[in-house]
DNA sequence: CAGCATCCGATCTGATACTG
DNA sequence: CAGTATCAGATCGGATGCTG
């Protein structure tokens, strides 16, 4: 999701933060704690690295999330949430509940005890 | 969003039902209250009647929102939220309000007291 | 009024290969 | 390990005109 400047609706600038298809994952796994690129990328099946680094840049354009990156070698690279970050996860988070609550209804809680979700 | 037919997340489900450009602004007119195809389209603007119809679909496709048409001339419709609606409303809501805040730590309290959010 | 069909450009996403 | 480059395919979004 490219960064528009200006937004008339804060509700659009929060939307398009988050509307990125990685982005709420992402999201959820640094509210766990900080971590590194390759730690991201293990955490999170299915995504391309370079999904991973757009949306990390993005998500860093917002200030959404912070980085720092060691000198030597081997790399290591460490992202985290900001406070601004820390609020849009309170989104993120109900994003899930919501979620959670719709699949009981589409009776699966047999999938949800299974990834402890229940 | 294609709606896809099962999950391996509830963070990811109920993120694709909100993904869409304007599925967000949609899910909070609706929450006025019940309201018409016509009166949607005049509420949001910018929004092509294509994009309209199309993501209303999605949302009754995704039961979060309900509808019912007459059957005289004029045509009327009315969509609505559902139960399922008012819960992802929730997130919206808070999508919103971190907007809001994230507007006022780029010192945009007077944009925001014109629009009557403050 | 409510809604569909079509065409087209913009954008997003993914696979793969390569650099410091 | 962390990240960039490139190319192709999928999807999304918008404009316009038409139907019941």
């Amino acid at each position: 999701m490219k960064m528009r400047s200006d937004y008339n609706c804060p509700l659009e600038m929060t939307h398009d933060i988050i509307r990125g298809k990685w982005k709420p994952v992402i999201l959820w796994e640094l509210s766990k704690g900080e971590c590194s690129l390759s730690a991201l990328k293990k955490a999170i099946g299915g995504m391309s690295q370079k999904m991973l680094v757009q949306h990390l840049n993005e998500l860093l354009e917002w200030r959404v999330i912070g980085k720092t990156v060691s000198d030597g070698y081997p790399l290591k690279s460490n992202y985290f949430l900001t406070d601004r970050g820390e609020k849009i996860f309170e989104a993120v988070s109900i994003m899930q509940s919501v979620g959670i609550e719709m699949m009981l209804e589409d009776n699966r809680e047999e999938f949800l005890k299974e990834k402890g979700l229940l």
